[in-house]
DNA sequence: TTTAATCAGAAAAACGTTTAACTCAGGTTC
DNA sequence: GAACCTGAGTTAAACGTTTTTCTGATTAAA
């Protein structure tokens, strides 16, 4: 591989100039650029990275963690952010916590030692303050609950579940099971209350009964069902698409006619959701909109360092489909 | 950040012998290596990686290459190979050319740039030979046509289609329509070899007719709805996991009864497929053991870089689940 | 003993850039 | 015409490590 030294030898000029001519720095005169271009050119010269970082303190590079890239909620949000950082120049680092919050800890000090620029993540839990102690400039992505000290984007989950419950009671369900694989994230916990708060809108008393967390292991479904059977619910609200494949699971062990005998209502949306027959009713949230701010407030954070922590909170819409019908 | 100076002058060493006890290059004294170990812990010292990088000469990093991350194919091997990558110390930085050949070369030349050690790619067509060029070791993953001079990890297509086409011909099936989104990449020419040689294995003559690619605009699921109303198969083999999904589509704009009318075997299978109803029966790639072998092999080179390139097949399985009734 | 080999550590070079400091014409300003 | 800028280039320092070379002391071989 030719160095920037091969370069300056060949064009006749000091390796300074060279980085002036690509860089841009300062101004080079026509001839001198000529000779500089015609050398990187015939030699095919291209700029060690490693080293342009170790110089001028930055390396370009993003470093994202996901807490599992095989959800499509997640990997929406990886091509988004993915996207975007090139398109601004950037590259992405990405690591997957596998939901596991030690595992998330050693990768985000892995990152910071490989010197990422800032980093964009969506944790396992509330608490990741120790990503202050970084010395990197954090985004949070979707799980941003638990601490305002660092830049946030998210949706309004409180919107958007009273939304879709809404849209549920305007069909005339009046027992609405809320399914979750967990209450521990303030973001389920939030959607938790727009549902509160949508019953409490029509006088219906909220019931805690009603909401149920099925946890993320094989027996996920069974706790789905037995609520299911338990309560006699007429709607279903999955509070992520994740559930969403649960809930339907469930209906078909319980041999339910969908949506005659029991509604579901989905949340996230995802395109191999289509098939599903009926096609999903969901809450969807703005992909690529969170996964392009998410990468634009770390870049405009890495430009001014010093202002203070902004959360973004955007919109959903509900995409009504099929799976919702009268009870 | 404290750097090695400030850990060694804590220590009351030079930085040589901070370098030996954290990379454990020579014999430290343990008088030495205690000093050394707790000025790092009250500092909290943490290697710059790219300053390593950069003496080293690797930088533990590889470049993965991806046409299209929110397919559920290909976010199971980013998956598979992350956690290979982590498991043996190297981090992964991800860029997806989005079936773009101009871009996906723009993103190889940009990763080496970078200094990745080596570079993993599913690459958008079957002429990856600028892939040479980079100077970098490279290991093709499931689009693997084209050229043998780098290693290779793949399924083997061609049996794969033949056990999955042979299993539609044992359950009486005689018109089968191979749907496919192209016809370009060879992975998907074995797919056909494989169709056509279990026909002819029970002396049915192969009709080019009854192979139809589809596309990847949206128009795909007009053309696969119009070959089926055209040809009108009792049997559906979908190349891929999206043209499954495709295929479902026609079948329900059909009105077929589906798996009565018109039986459907997928290719790849997919986590989220248990949505449809009846289940998918499908032709299973072991996406784990593709990312773990193409990482494992993009590995071994690195330790041995003279060696011949090598091509990895493995087997493909057959999930038989409802999708799939006599005619 | 004398000489050579070994050892633990320090000093210094090197990795390939960017950038600050310097040089030396040529042009201005009094 | 002396002092001062300016401008376009060069030289050299710096980024934070790893690795090679060097040093002086101790040990082993002759």
């Amino acid at each position: 591989m030719p160095t920037i030294k091969d370069v300056a030898k060949l064009a006749g000029v000091s390796i300074a100039t060279v980085s002036n001519v690509l860089s841009g720095g300062r101004y080079v005169s026509p001839e001198l650029r000529g000779a500089v271009l015609g050398a990187v050119r015939s030699l095919g010269y291209v700029p060690n990275g490693v080293a342009q970082s170790l110089r001028s303190r930055r390396t370009r590079t993003l470093g994202l963690l996901i807490p599992e890239i095989t959800n499509p909620f997640f990997s929406g949000l990886v091509k988004a952010i993915e996207r975007s950082a090139r398109e601004r120049g950037y590259q992405v680092l990405l690591s997957s916590s596998e939901e596991n919050p030690d595992l998330e800890f050693d990768l985000t000090l892995s990152l910071a030692s490989r010197q990422v620029d800032g980093l964009i993540v969506i944790p396992t839990h509330d608490s990741p303050e120790y990503l202050g102690r970084l010395g990197l400039p954090v985004v949070l992505l979707d799980r941003i609950g638990g601490t305002e000290r660092f830049d946030r984007v998210g949706v309004d989950n409180v919107g958007a579940a009273r939304i879709g419950t809404e849209f549920l009671l305007s069909q005339g369900h009046r027992r609405i099971l809320l399914l979750a694989s967990t209450l521990e994230l303030s973001n389920i916990r939030e959607r938790v209350e727009g549902y509160k708060q949508a019953l409490e809108g029509v006088n219906l008393k909220y019931d805690p009964e009603l909401v149920v967390a099925c946890g993320r292991e094989a027996s996920a479904v069974r706790v789905a069902l037995e609520a299911i059977q338990k309560h006699r619910p007429t709607a279903l609200f999955a509070a992520t698409n994740r559930i969403s494949l649960l809930a339907v699971q469930a209906i078909r062990e319980l041999g339910l006619a969908f949506p005659q005998q029991i509604s579901l209502l989905g949340f996230d949306d995802f395109e191999w959701s289509t098939l599903l027959e009926p096609y999903l009713t969901t809450v969807v949230q703005p992909l690529e909109a969170l996964g392009a701010t998410a990468c634009g407030l770390l870049l405009e954070r890495l430009r001014e360092p010093s202002r203070p922590p902004q959360t973004v909170l955007l919109p959903c819409d509900l995409a009504v489909r099929q799976s919702v019908a009268r009870p």
